[in-house]
DNA sequence: TTTACATATTCCTATATAGGCATATAATGA
DNA sequence: TCATTATATGCCTATATAGGAATATGTAAA
């Protein structure tokens, strides 16, 4: 985002679509870019670039093996997006948050793409 | 983020830190504007634009009364993001994943600014 | 030492958007 | 009606960054 941290945080990282589809590739397996690239079905230069971003928000880690990269997950990382989350756990349930769902579902009713 | 999405999905919209403050401010409270611009100590204007794009993405609810708005949290909205990072629980805790933690620790020390 | 393969990086462009400032809108009170 | 208060919006600028194309780097094989 402009005019703000030049680095990027676990939440950052997982805002882009493309790159949380690349973590949920990447649960349990470690794959290397080249499978990324065939499952996916982008370029290599997107999946490689998206990796990166990933990789410096260490939210996966890289093992070298000859010429390929193979990537993994660092699920421990997205432990804080869980944290900052549950503290609104106990609201979600009250009749106040209730009441709201319903209204904001009247108001954006068939509005939602995906 | 350029070149992507036009609206603001609760990933994007909880991306920006300023954002996640406000609601945190909101936590089990209903708060005007200018209680928020008090609090904050933000100007008025950028309390207000963050608290539209948290309204577009439905993480807030407003209450006109008067020449005051109040803003609230649907905390409910926070759900799908748990669901997401709740994929990852299970692979947090295993001897992959620590010894994970353990390098990147030693690769990131003293680096992180907060 | 060439060649081929796997991956990363650089350059470019378009676009989203945070923040500042000024102003508009809306509601209340005098 | 006019002033005041509360909030939203518009305009502007700077900047981050996603995506595409081309190229660089690195490694293995011939």
């Amino acid at each position: 985002m402009p005019r703000t941290s030049n680095t990027y945080d676990t939440f950052t990282a997982i805002a882009e679509p493309k790159r949380r589809e690349l973590i949920e590739k990447l649960i349990g397996d470690e794959l290397s870019v080249s499978q990324l690239v065939e499952i996916t079905n982008w370029s290599q230069p997107m999946v490689s670039k998206h990796l990166r971003v990933l990789k410096e928000a260490n939210l996966v880690s890289e093992r070298k093996d000859g010429r390929q990269r193979f990537y993994r997950v660092n699920a421990s990382e997205l432990k804080p997006i869980q944290i900052w989350v549950r503290q609104f756990e106990k609201y979600w349930n009250t009749q106040f948050d209730q009441l709201d769902e319903y209204l904001s579902e009247l108001q954006n009713k068939g509005k939602k793409s995906e």
